[in-house]
DNA sequence: TTAATCCAGATCGGCTTTATCGAGTTAAGG
DNA sequence: CCTTAACTCGATAAAGCCGATCTGGATTAA
């Protein structure tokens, strides 16, 4: 059930811009990200070049250039860049909903393997479809906010790449979806402080 | 989020051991899973020897031989059969319960992927943790009952390795967990008729 | 003794991850 | 305008793991 390296990159790249672009930095380049999430920063280019592709980012090109999101990132299911990146997100290809594959097994209907990563997959997708990259993003400066932590990419090292940070630092834009009945505990952003 | 090819052929032969076991024949050979589940056998062999090592079955040599459970089905996680075969559960390193690893980003507890991934295995863990070998037996025996389709492994092709049925074919044991409160739709068997 | 089966090892092609090199593109400075 | 620096792009290659195959040996029932 592993993501793969790929995937977790590119995952870790997006929330990166979404942080950038909510702390009034929307362009990042790959050397940026490469460091501080320790990937090795041509892989990560290529990772960038498949979101790219995939109409995830843009890319800026040229002497001050690197990477922006494509569209807000309240538009962005986590889902959806976890596809691209790595297929399908079912287990086995014959109960992917996107993607489906039919598998060697005699009888598909009566195939208990089958019914239980139909709901593996269910469970998967059930949570990485209802959050977008604005819901990860807000909850993960929330938490920072909460414990005072410096945002990362707080500091421009180029002022004229700045844009007036828009909107109050808060609610992030997104709509907010009701909780998973208990199922979702760690990404619930917790009001409690 | 893939399950490796290794660990799909896994679950298919227990299962089907399983079943073999429910039906009256406890002593499978390889080419019989193979050539039912459409797996090229010399492969599954190296993936029985797996199992054989994890402690899941027992092996009986020369002619005539096979491969059986090594304990009750119901005392069989399908989550550990997984791990055994496949690694921890968990999408990546950093919120494996059994196996932690630590990522490579500058701040786990502020992470936002870390947050989503834990909320994925979570989930994933939820059912493969809570239903056991007997479960998934269980249900496809009922379907396949239900749907009048001949089980597969009824008639012995060797006589001498039958063995008394063991109990009334019907509620196989093991402990019948309650449901997951709307999550699991599928591996439920339905009583409806 | 023979046949069927499990056991063990080497090997091979493909994919993933990572590294290397270089070419195209753009902004700034003279 | 020309050069240079700092980027993004693109192709390639090496190392390692995965899926699968092949060969042969060990074990046991008939």
């Amino acid at each position: 059930m592993k993501l793969s390296k790929k995937g977790e990159y590119a995952l870790r790249a997006l929330i990166d811009l979404g942080i950038a672009a909510e702390v009034g930095r929307d362009l990042l380049r790959v050397g940026e990200i490469a460091e501080k999430e320790k990937i090795p920063s041509k892989f990560l280019e290529q990772v960038m070049q498949d979101l790219r592709s995939g109409g995830f980012i843009r890319s800026q090109r040229g002497k001050f250039g690197g990477y922006r999101l494509a569209r807000e990132a309240s538009q962005i299911p986590m889902g959806q860049i976890v596809r691209l990146i790595d297929g399908p997100l079912a287990p086995i290809g014959c109960v992917s909903q996107t993607a489906y594959e039919r598998c060697s097994c005699p009888d598909e209907v009566h195939c208990g393997l089958r019914m239980l990563m139909l709901d593996v997959r269910n469970a998967i997708a059930g949570i990485l479809d209802r959050y977008s990259l604005a819901d990860v993003v807000e909850v993960t400066l929330r938490k920072m906010r909460r414990d005072g932590i410096t945002l990362p990419f707080s500091q421009p090292d180029r002022p004229e790449t700045r844009r007036g940070a828009r909107g109050v630092p808060g609610t992030a834009a997104g709509t907010r979806l009701q909780p998973l009945d208990g199922l979702i505990q760690n990404l619930l952003p917790d009001y409690t402080i």
